[in-house]
DNA sequence: AGTGAGATGGCCT
DNA sequence: GGCCATCTCACTA
């Protein structure tokens, strides 16, 4: 089932949380769909939160799609040649997001791990082994038609598998560096960082 | 195992 | 001009 957008309006950590064992889809300009279970994630919650793109109320020519309502994606640039990819949580004016951190590549679930496999544990590395680049800034996640979505299969996360933690990457933000607002399923050899 | 540096460009003050 | 929600490779040991 595809996660309608009501999903997304709900508390940025609750989604951060929930979205764990779920199904991202991607479908590019030439038709071909990637997908991958979602092991990993980050809430990023607002004009409080001095990680966040939106501290301080900042509204800007990039931030500007984290103010739209809950399931929307804002895509980003970083470090001059990566993307992200987060969800777009919360209603309208509340610029709330969830970055998705690592996938694991669902076709490979009842294989063994191997070093090759690789492309997807990470923000960046999923966004450039997908292909997913700003041009998907602000696609709609609800409808299946924008070419990427969430579905959840049925997969059954137990609160015991899942481990919060600070965030990475945000060493700039003091307090909030601390912040454990870090989501991912433990023992998972997916996972950005052990 | 852990540390450090470089790539590379848009964003923000 | 400085910084960055990253990743890879090249060191040390």
């Amino acid at each position: 089932m595809i996660l309608g957008q009501e999903f997304y309006f709900q508390k940025t950590e609750k989604v951060a949380k929930e979205l764990l064992g779920k199904i991202l889809y991607f479908k590019n300009d030439s038709d071909k769909v990637f997908s991958g279970r979602i092991v990993e994630t980050e809430a990023y919650t607002g004009i409080e939160d001095p990680a966040a793109h939106s501290f301080g109320d900042r509204k800007t020519e990039r931030t500007k799609t984290m103010y739209l309502e809950g399931g929307h994606a804002y895509v980003y640039l970083i470090y001059g040649m990566y993307n992200c990819l987060n969800f777009v949580t919360r209603y309208e004016g509340h610029p709330e997001a969830v970055l998705i951190r690592a996938l694991e590549p669902v076709h490979h679930s009842s294989e063994k791990p191997s070093k090759k496999d690789l492309h997807t544990n990470g923000p960046g590395k999923l966004c450039r082994y997908f292909g997913i680049t700003r041009k998907q800034d602000g696609l709609k996640l609800w409808k299946k038609r924008s070419g990427l979505w969430v579905e959840d299969d049925g997969f059954q996360v137990s609160p015991k598998q899942i481990v919060r933690a600070p965030r990475i990457g945000i060493d700039y933000a003091g307090d909030a560096a601390l912040w454990p607002l870090r989501f991912y399923l433990k023992d998972s050899f997916w996972v950005s960082r052990p």
